[in-house]
DNA sequence: AGGTGGACCCGAACGC
DNA sequence: TGCGTTCGGGTCCACC
């Protein structure tokens, strides 16, 4: 599924291809997409605003206008964001793909198709100021920005026994743990952003292709075989309600 | 207040 | 074969 590297790699590709255009069409035709906003109206709203700039914050898209609003998508699980230069039908882009969830199509003739096969993605439109609230409350430092720091990741996880790597609770680890841990999240985002994320099967760049990260993982679909490192048998247990495969030793 | 588990989805993998 | 069942996972939310 899109985690940060692949919303980063997403940005990336988008941001020349949007930036200064302006919107000429919106078709949103799923409701949960903009739920509990009408689809249609969502998409009316948005028809003649201008592009001024795309960016990221933790897994959210944000796509800035000149008005001052932004639309701001989250892919969830397997949201992907198309550009087709050419416009729909392009780009070997099927023509009744039922998974396509919305179209918007731009001033230069290109379009953007935005496709979801499980349909947790979610746009949502916010209005000039209400950004950075509605970010705050629900994200943590950037990862690999100077504001997140080891010292900062201790305060955020003092006293908690919500499990980190398993099954080991994260408030008592020490100084020098929470360096290694902060260094290990900032490494891993960073080869993943290099390798343009991972393609197990939904994830798509912009123009269709695939990232490559998939092709590094040390345990991720391992259970069972041999560590890379020291030869221990990879095991896959549940942390925190999620499949978490690592080497016990 | 922190932690857990269900809900939301749907295709793939699995079992028979 | 084809059918029914189970699984998974980001985030929110109800509940303990």
């Amino acid at each position: 599924m899109p985690e940060l590297p692949e919303v980063e790699t997403v940005r990336v590709r988008l941001a020349p291809a949007l930036t200064g255009r302006r919107l000429v069409a919106v078709d949103i035709h799923d409701e949960r997409l903009t739920r509990p906003f009408d689809p249609d109206a969502v998409g009316a709203s948005l028809v003649g605003e201008q592009v001024e700039a795309v960016e990221r914050r933790g897994k959210y898209l944000v796509v800035r206008f000149e008005s001052g609003r932004v639309l701001l998508i989250h892919l969830r699980m397997t949201g992907n964001v198309l550009h087709r230069p050419d416009g729909i039908g392009s780009g070997g882009a099927p023509e009744d793909d039922p998974h396509q969830r919305a179209v918007v199509s731009l001033d230069d003739g290109s379009d953007v198709i935005y496709r979801d096969v499980r349909r947790f993605g979610t746009w949502l439109v916010l209005e000039p100021g209400e950004l950075e609230t509605y970010l705050e409350s629900r994200l943590g430092e950037e990862p690999l920005e100077a504001a997140f720091t080891p010292r900062g990741l201790g305060r955020r996880l003092a006293g908690r026994r919500a499990p980190i790597n398993p099954p080991r609770p994260a408030g008592p680890l020490t100084a020098a743990e929470l360096r290694r841990l902060h260094r290990g999240v900032r490494d891993a985002l960073a080869v993943g952003i290099a390798r343009q994320g991972s393609t197990l099967r939904d994830y798509r760049l912009p123009d269709g292709t695939s990232g490559s990260m998939q092709k590094e993982f040390k345990v991720y679909g391992r259970a069972g075989e041999p560590c890379e490192r020291c030869g221990t048998p990879i095991d896959k247990i549940r942390a925190g309600g999620r499949g978490t495969s690592y080497c016990p030793a």
